[in-house]
DNA sequence: ACGGGTGAACTTGTCAGACAGCTGGACAGC
DNA sequence: GCTGTCCAGCTGTCTGACAAGTTCACCCGT
């Protein structure tokens, strides 16, 4: 399959901004300059620096030129935040499955984190240190199940929740619940059931979900 | 501060295409009407189409036009990619709770573009325009959810299986199955079933992965 | 009749050349 | 030293042209 001029032009240039070999904040040759050096003509440069224009990587300037911004593709441009019902929706449905894997598939080392984290969360007081290591027993369970995509889905999820101050609020009473059920997670994953491991997580977020929602207040109806 | 034809151009289509008003499926006019309708020239319009490419949101195939592919920006522009064996994996956990919220909440423009897409994929001969429209339509479904999390996450799975050939290699044979599981979806969709529709999309998600599972050989290679 | 080839009519991809408008800096005049 | 002007270089846009890919109706030989 032929791959475009342009096509071909951009890739050259997102790699080496990417790759760091043209430095953020230098500015890149000239249209006409790039244009002899790729040796193709000046609407296929710029049709490739429309496209590292949005990706958020360069910056074109009227009468200067073009800058490299960033070299990394701009995460604010892609992510959108997430609301707080459809968070609330979807977590069970990843973390669910993600625990009974990780309870088939947990190697020694995230035995030995997941169980830090636990002990450590017992022994905190201050309510937004206990919130960051909740969020990474969480992460450190969909890590564990060795599947990427519930990883990633789970550290997206986890950067979204972090921005939403509410689960600052759990009263002291929902904390050591919550250590209690981590202790269940963690034993059933230890214990390599599948079955028992996505029960306890299940269990675990419902449990959170209608503490979370009596705080938040229930207006998801539609 | 004066913006660019080319970027207001961009802005209107990126707008368009999210809000749904192009739906995913269908191809853009061509770029010459396009240059007349907006009073631009066509190197205006091709710089635009660029920068929409570069997102993910179109697909440009010579001599046929641009193809709307998505109205979310692609999440793996900026997230890694994911083996086969996560996604297959990982895919039915969010999919089929997606499908059903989509029975429940899905708008009229969001049956008419998923019946679009389902009709236009009865008439695809060319195995990759299929497949292209196969994942607009898993990710249609996720966003008739009404919930940016499953849209999301979805998204970034169809991008990463676009990444992966084995699809294409699905006979015939499957394809039509294909259309007419995807049929059956929509059919509960229409009905406003949560309970036949979640199911409808589990058998579809099963079926596939045991046609992809001879494929691909159930070894777990990246 | 009918299957297959073929070309016309579209589409995108690329090029070359032109000119307007913007920007920064050199330079002359005060 | 300060200021205003001018110019070289840059991006923004337009135009017209042609190559190459795609589609589909039409025609031709069987």
């Amino acid at each position: 399959m032929r791959v475009s001029a342009a096509e071909t032009v951009f890739k050259a240039l997102r790699e080496a901004i990417e790759e760091g070999k043209i430095s953020v904040g230098t500015g890149l040759d000239s249209e006409a300059v790039l244009a002899r050096q790729f040796g193709v003509s000046r609407s296929v440069i710029r049709e490739a620096l429309r496209s590292c224009n949005a990706l958020g990587l360069t910056e074109t300037r009227t009468g200067r030129g073009t800058f490299v911004i960033s070299n990394t593709v701009a995460r604010d441009l892609v992510l959108g935040r997430y609301s707080a019902r459809d968070l609330i929706e979807a977590r069970p449905h990843i973390e669910v499955p993600a625990a009974g894997r990780a309870a088939q598939r947990r190697t020694d080392s995230d035995l030995e984190a997941l169980r830090g984290i636990v002990e450590a969360m017992v022994e905190e007081d201050d309510p937004e240190a206990w919130v960051s290591l909740d969020a990474a027993f969480h992460a450190a369970v969909a890590g564990a199940s060795g599947n990427g995509v519930f990883a990633g889905v789970v550290a997206e999820l986890r950067d979204a929740m972090a921005n939403q101050s509410e689960t600052l609020n759990l009263v002291a009473d929902r904390r050591e619940k919550s250590n209690r059920e981590h202790a269940r997670i963690l034993a059933a994953i230890e214990q390599g059931s599948y079955e028992e491991a996505a029960h306890a997580m299940e269990m675990h977020l419902r449990e959170v979900e209608s503490a979370l929602g009596s705080i938040i207040g229930e207006d998801n109806n539609d």
